[in-house]
DNA sequence: GTCATTTATCATGC
DNA sequence: GCATGATAAATGAC
């Protein structure tokens, strides 16, 4: 019987990532609404939307990234 | 009230049916047999996709499932990885 | 920027 | 009651 390899393809690179945290309806109907007005978000426009929302402006991108991937799809 | 029926809408593909017996032996006879490596290429997807009649995407979502809960419990995959082992040659290719 | 992923969470099947 | 498929945050390659 040949030894069951565990899981070595893994990048185990266990660095510390932020846990995923869902949010909340409020955030979300937000980042929409400012999806629908331009799926490209402006820096600035993206400091005021995080600033309101407590959010920080990598999220704000990060989800403006993951938005359009969700809609092309 | 126009968005919260959009998302319903979006959320309605989220109501999941399970695979059929034959598609989940495929995957897991390609899962096993590339457990070194268990990353399919999108060829390999397709191909996949095609024999288990489901979607490219699925399968995509298959392999991320089931690598993250393999990886996280390997004992309880030890059995279900001895039954694939020995059905399955090793086939290196691409 | 896109995009394939990882991971936690969600929703359903049984 | 968990198993399972799909989706939502978060990372990294390129």
């Amino acid at each position: 019987a040949p030894p069951l390899p565990g899981a070595p393809w893994y990048p185990m690179h266990t660095r510390s990532r932020k846990k995923r945290k869902p949010y909340s309806k409020l955030q979300l109907a937000e980042l929409e609404g400012e999806f629908m007005v331009n799926e490209f978000i402006t820096r600035q426009r993206r400091r005021e939307l995080s600033d309101r929302l407590n959010l920080s402006d990598q999220q704000v991108k990060i989800w403006f990234q993951n938005r359009r991937m969700k809609k092309k799809r | 009230a126009v968005m919260i029926l959009r998302s319903r809408f979006l959320d309605a593909r989220r109501k999941r049916r399970n695979f059929n017996k034959q598609a989940t032996e495929i995957l897991n006879e390609y899962f096993y047999s590339h457990l070194s490596n268990p990353y399919p290429s999108e060829e390999a997807k397709e191909e996949l996709a095609k024999k288990c009649g489901i979607t490219v995407s699925q399968v995509s979502n298959w392999f991320g499932n089931k690598r993250i809960r393999y990886k996280k419990n390997i004992g309880k995959f030890q059995e279900e990885a001895n039954i694939y082992a020995a059905k399955t040659a090793v086939t290196a290719t691409n």
